[in-house]
DNA sequence: ACGCTACTTGACTAATTAGTCAAATCAAGC
DNA sequence: GCTTGATTTGACTAATTAGTCAAGTAGCGT
């Protein structure tokens, strides 16, 4: 068959998607490879299990996604606390979108896979451990410019990154577990709070 | 068999278990029975099902850890700020003891299942996030107590104790995730931050 | 056109798992 | 001690699932 796409990124994606919105031990292969127009054979020339394919899935969806959005809501060429704005925004945009679409809020894949197979597939869990920790350098830097600038009163970037970070991943999973926006609707108010300042209107209003 | 602990109970504590250290989805019916000591045949007399097992599960769990050790650190005999430090260091002290005999952080089993359930057991996720607006209430009693005495400075309490509450949640998860109590340890800088105070030393140093 | 390699297919096995059920056992009242 | 109802047991079925493999096919360089 000539696929247009790989048959590797198929599968890619058909994983990052069901276990984002089932969970990563309810999707079987076979499921997998019926999403991806796959049989189970190829799956299996592929990739040598689920976790590996997670892994990759996790690293294709950083690139293609996750990357090219945070570059543009957190550009040096807006004020600080825009580019948390912009983020903020951003996520609950994707969020509503999605919610309208499936009637459901998912959160983040990241966090909740993560916390699903920190004990069960310890590998997975690193890669979760990493992409979260390339998000969170987003963060510390728009902190460090903010505090420059003096729009903010902080001690440790780093530490105050890490906790916007704690905070908006709780929220992501608090709105998935009661299937509501409610808590993401909050996080500019809250992360506000948290940082000491009044989080501005987002400066960017296109949603992928 | 003349079990000292009723078949239910059994059950009950051994999905708890089970599916806080590992997933709810990775738990069998067989696993549970053989960790309850148990038939197959005795757990369908006694559920119809594992959803509404871990829902009494959770309960159960509730009644006889949970709120027992929130009515201790929060109880209204100490001062409102101290009782944030006692539940804070009370969850640190649970989840060192737990590393020392496990070698593993397992986090907080409402966030980790009901994020892992929302989208295929709503049941569950409803459960859980009565449970979470239970602990809720603690800490926006304390909270208010703080405000009223002039130890903090919050416009709406409730949507104070949200953001606590979050946090924590989230910080519990990150330390499942990267398995590493070190996300815990923070929390008291942390939730200061977030009210705009300093968390002072716990007073209540007993771990059950 | 030929041959080589990489990929795909479908049919297969073995293992796991949820769920059922009739028979056996227990406990409690009389 | 007997009866009755609740509980437990172990053996069973049917369905799902991971993983294998020999045979087939497509694509590419020559």
């Amino acid at each position: 068959m000539a696929q247009i796409t790989p048959t590797p990124i198929r599968l890619q994606e058909a994983l990052y998607e069901l276990m984002w919105h089932q969970s990563y031990g309810r999707v079987t292969i076979d499921a997998i490879c019926e999403r991806a127009g796959v049989r189970k054979g190829s799956f299996y020339h592929a990739y040598p299990d689920k976790a590996t394919l997670a892994i990759e899935a996790f690293e294709f969806a950083w690139k293609n996604e996750a990357k090219p959005w945070l570059d543009d809501a957190f550009s040096p060429s807006e004020a600080p606390l825009t580019r948390l704005a912009n983020w903020l925004d951003g996520g609950l945009q994707k969020t509503l979108q999605c919610q309208q679409e499936h009637g459901k809020v998912y959160g983040c894949p990241l966090f909740n896979v993560g916390s699903e197979l920190s004990t069960l597939e310890p590998t997975v869990a690193e890669k979760v451990v990493e992409i979260l920790r390339r998000n969170r350098r987003y963060i510390m830097t728009a902190l460090r410019d903010a505090q420059a600038e003096d729009l903010i009163e902080i001690d440790d970037a780093d530490e105050v990154a890490r906790d916007v970070l704690t905070l908006v991943e709780g929220a992501l999973t608090q709105a998935r577990i009661s299937n509501s926006a409610d808590p993401i609707r909050r996080l500019p108010l809250s992360v506000g709070r948290l940082i000491g300042a009044l989080i501005p209107r987002p400066s960017n209003l296109t949603v992928s």
